[in-house]
RNA sequence: GCCGAUGUAGCUCAAUGGUAGAGCAGAGCUUUCGUAAAGCUCAGGUUGGAGGUUCGAUCCCUCUCAUCGGCUCCA
C-alpha cells in the first residue's frame, strides 16, 4: 500500500508542548503502519469480502479504510483485536515481494481490489512492491518491521467513516483506528494522555465551571455566555483591543448586516453564499456578516487616501455568523456564530513585506503570552485564483521574507492559498492534540481591485493598494476553547473569572470576610464570598473542583490577628498573611500575567 | 452535508413493551464547624420533538432536532 506525505497527516501531528506530550523517542510510524497491515490482515480473515482502501500510520496511530457493506460494530473491534492478538503470537515476517505491473494487477484484480487497483494505476515504475505477512499480501512500498513479534501493545480505538481518497462524492468507507508502541507501557501512558485530554476538553469545563452552554432550542453552533465566561472573554477582548492600539491599529465598530448589493460587490454572494444567513425585509435583501472586511473597506472609501496616511489599520472585534454544515460544529472550537479581532491593513506594495513581518511578531508575542506553542504555514496559489501572476509573486515573496528575516520556521502548503491571495497561517493545538487554526494572515488583491482602493502617490497619481486581511486570536470562541484546554481550566490569575474566594468559617466572620471583600473590590480583584452554612472542608473543595487560583480562610484567627489564611488551588496552605502583603503578591501575579 | 453512535431530573448516570430510580445540585430544618463532600426531610421527569406499529411505547419503526467520534470544510 502507498502511504502519501502530506499536510493532511502532519496535522496529526501530537501537541507541541502540551501537558507533557510524550512522543517515542524511536520513529514509531514503521511499527504502527505495520501494525495496520495487520489488522487489515484480520479483518480479511474474519470479513473475507472486505475491500481495502488504505492504512497509514498517523501522528498517534494508524487507522485502515475498508469497503464493508454492514457497518463495523464495537463489537466486531473486540473480535478484530483479538484475531489481531492471534495473528502477532504467529511471529511473521514481513516479506518483500515485487512483481511486474501485470502480476500486480492480475493479483488485485483476482481478489477484486477496486481501491487498489486504482492506487496501482497511479503508481510509477514498472516493479510494484508488495507486502505479505502469512497469507495477507498487500500493496505497500513500505518499510516495515522484520516479524509481528515486534508488536508488542496495541489497541484499535474507534471506527468512523471516510471518503475514498478524502473526496466527498466517493464512496465513505469505514475507518478504523488504532495505535501500536513497542512496550506495555508506552501504550498505557499513550492511554493516559487520552484520559487526561477527555478531562481537559473544554466542552466539559465549560459546563462544570460554568462558562457557556449551548441550547437545542437556541440552534446548534450558537455560544451563550454565562457570566463567568463572559467575564473570561472581556478580559481577552480588553487585553487583545490595547495591544492593537499600541501597534498603531485604530478601534472601528461595523455592523452586523448589510444590504445584498455590498456582498455581491464583494464577491461573498458568488463565493461564500453557502455559509451566509439571508433575510427579506421590505422587499431589501439583507445577509447577516460572515466577514468584517466590507465595513473596513467603506471606511477606507469614505475620504481620498495620501500614501502618507499609509498604512492604516483598523481593528475591530467583529461577530460574524456561517452557516457551518451540519456535522462540523465542536463547542467553542467550532461555532457558527463568533467573533473575530480582525484587522485590516491598507498599504503601498512597498510596506507590504515590513507589515505582514510587524503582524507575524504580533501574532506571536500574543501566543507566547500565554504560553502556546505554534506552527507556522505558508500557503501558495491555488489553481483557480484571481490576481496577476506578478502580484502573486510580489506578495508571496513579501511573506517569504517576512518570515525569514524573523528567522521563523514554516511549512509550505502549496496551492492552499485563498482564492484571492496568499497567506500565513498560525495553528495551536488542543488536549488531544489536534491543531487548530488561530491566527491567520492573508494577502488581498480581490477587494482592492473590485472596491476600487487607491491612494494618491508622490507623483501625484492614483495607485492600487494593497489590503491584508490579519486576526491574531481567530476567533475569540476557538481561542477561549483551545485556552480552557490548554491550562485545563485553571487559569492564570490575570484572567480568572474569580481570582479569590473568600470562604468563612462561621457566621460570626462574616463582617470581617466582607470588609476584606471590599477591601479586594478596591483593588479590582474578582473576589467572591462563600459565606454560606457550610464546613470549611466542603466550601474548600468547591472552591479547589472551580479552580479558583487564590482562597482565603477567615476565622477566630485572622479576625483576631486581622490577616487572612492563604492556600492556593496548588492545594498549598500558605498560612497567615497580612492583607497589604497578599494584595502586592497577588498584583504582581497579575501584572506578570502568571 | 456524509458514515456510525447517542439523547432519561439542573448535572453524572441506572431501569423497563404495562407511564421511571440513585448520587450530587436545589428548598426547609438541625448543626456554627479550621484546609477536598455534616445529618434529616421535601421537591424535582409529556424519558429531545413529531408521527407510526401496538390493547398499551420511554423502550420497536419512520422522520426531525441536537450531541459525540470521524470524513469533508474552516476562524
Amino acid at each position: 500500500m502507498t502511504c502519501k506525505r502530506s499536510l493532511v497527516q502532519i496535522q496529526y501531528r501530537p501537541p507541541l508542548i502540551f501537558i507533557g506530550a510524550i512522543m517515542a523517542k524511536r520513529d514509531p510510524d514503521t511499527l504502527r503502519h505495520s501494525t495496520s497491515h495487520i489488522l487489515a490482515a484480520a479483518v480479511k480473515e474474519l470479513f473475507p469480502k472486505v475491500k481495502l482502501g488504505i492504512g497509514p500510520a498517523i501522528s498517534d496511530g494508524f487507522y485502515y479504510d475498508f469497503e464493508k457493506r454492514e457497518p463495523f460494530t464495537p463489537e466486531d473491534l473486540k473480535r478484530i483485536e483479538k484475531r489481531m492478538a492471534e495473528i502477532i503470537k504467529r511471529a511473521l515476517p514481513f516479506k518483500k515481494k515485487m512483481l511486474s505491473r501485470s502480476q500486480a494487477q492480475e493479483l488485485l484484480k483476482k481478489d477484486k481490489e477496486r481501491f487498489k487497483l486504482e492506487l496501482l494505476k497511479g503508481l510509477k515504475g514498472k516493479r510494484i512492491s508488495f507486502y505479505t505477512t502469512g497469507d495477507f499480501i498487500d500493496l505497500c512500498k513500505g518499510p516495515h518491521i522484520k516479524s509481528t513479534k515486534e508488536i508488542k501493545a496495541f489497541k484499535l480505538t474507534s471506527i468512523a467513516g471516510a471518503y475514498w481518497r478524502g473526496k466527498e462524492t466517493n464512496p465513505t468507507l469505514q475507518r478504523i483506528y488504532g495505535t501500536a508502541f513497542s512496550t506495555k507501557g508506552e501504550l498505557d501512558k499513550h492511554l493516559k494522555r487520552i484520559e487526561e485530554a477527555k478531562r481537559r476538553d473544554h466542552r466539559k469545563l465549560g459546563k462544570s465551571l460554568d462558562l457557556f452552554s449551548f441550547h437545542d432550542e437556541a440552534g446548534a453552533g450558537l455560544v451563550i455566555y454565562h457570566p463567568k465566561g463572559a467575564t473570561l472573554r472581556r478580559i481577552i477582548e480588553n487585553f487583545i483591543e490595547e495591544e492593537h492600539k499600541k501597534r498603531g491599529y485604530q478601534s472601528v465598530i461595523t455592523p452586523h448586516i448589510y444590504k445584498i448589493d455590498l456582498w455581491k460587490k464583494s464577491g461573498h454572494y458568488d463565493f461564500y453564499r453557502e455559509l451566509m444567513y439571508f433575510f427579506k425585509i421590505e422587499k431589501q435583501e439583507y445577509a447577516i456578516k460572515p466577514m468584517n472586511c466590507p465595513g473596513h473597506v467603506l471606511i477606507y472609501k469614505s475620504k481620498t487616501r495620501s500614501y502618507k496616511d499609509l498604512p492604516i489599520r483598523y481593528f475591530e472585534l467583529g461577530t460574524v455568523y456561517r452557516h457551518e454544515r451540519s456535522g462540523v460544529m465542536h463547542g467553542l472550537m467550532r461555532a457558527r456564530g463568533f467573533t473575530q479581532d480582525d484587522g485590516h491593513i491598507f498599504c503601498t506594495p512597498n510596506q507590504l513585506k515590513k507589515e505582514i513581518e510587524d503582524t507575524v511578531s504580533f501574532a506571536l508575542d500574543i501566543l507566547k503570552t500565554f504560553g502556546f506553542g505554534y506552527k507556522l504555514i505558508l500557503s501558495t496559489r491555488p489553481e483557480d485564483c484571481i490576481g496577476s501572476k506578478k502580484n502573486w509573486e510580489h506578495a508571496t515573496k513579501a511573506l517569504k521574507e517576512a518570515l525569514k528575516e524573523s528567522k521563523l520556521e514554516y511549512e509550505i502548503a502549496s496551492g492552499e492559498g485563498a482564492f484571492y491571495g496568499p497567506k500565513i497561517d498560525i495553528q495551536i493545538s488542543d488536549a488531544l492534540g489536534r491543531l487548530w487554526q488561530c491566527s491567520t494572515i492573508q494577502v488581498d488583491f480581490n477587494f482592492p481591485e473590485k472596491f476600487d482602493l487607491s491612494y494618491t502617490g508622490k507623483d501625484g497619481r492614483k495607485h492600487r493598494c494593497v489590503m491584508i486581511h490579519r486576526a491574531l486570536l481567530g476567533s475569540i470562541e476557538r481561542f477561549l476553547g483551545v485556552l480552557i484546554e490548554h491550562y485545563g481550566g485553571a487559569f492564570p490569575v490575570w484572567i480568572s473569572p474569580v481570582q479569590v474566594k473568600i470562604l468563612s468559617i462561621a457566621d460570626r466572620h462574616l463582617k470581617y470576610a466582607l470588609k476584606v471583600k471590599k477591601r479586594l473590590e478596591k483593588e479590582n480583584l474578582r473576589v467572591e464570598l462563600d459565606s454560606r452554612n457550610e464546613k470549611i472542608g466542603k466550601k474548600i473543595r468547591e472552591a479547589q473542583i472551580e479552580k479558583v487560583p487564590y482562597m482565603l480562610i477567615m476565622g477566630d484567627k485572622e479576625v483576631k490577628n486581622n490577616t487572612l489564611s492563604l492556600r492556593l488551588r496548588s492545594e498549598e496552605d500558605l498560612g497567615e498573611i497580612k492583607i497589604d502583603r497578599f494584595i502586592r503578591r497577588i498584583s504582581l501575579a497579575i501584572k506578570k500575567k502568571e
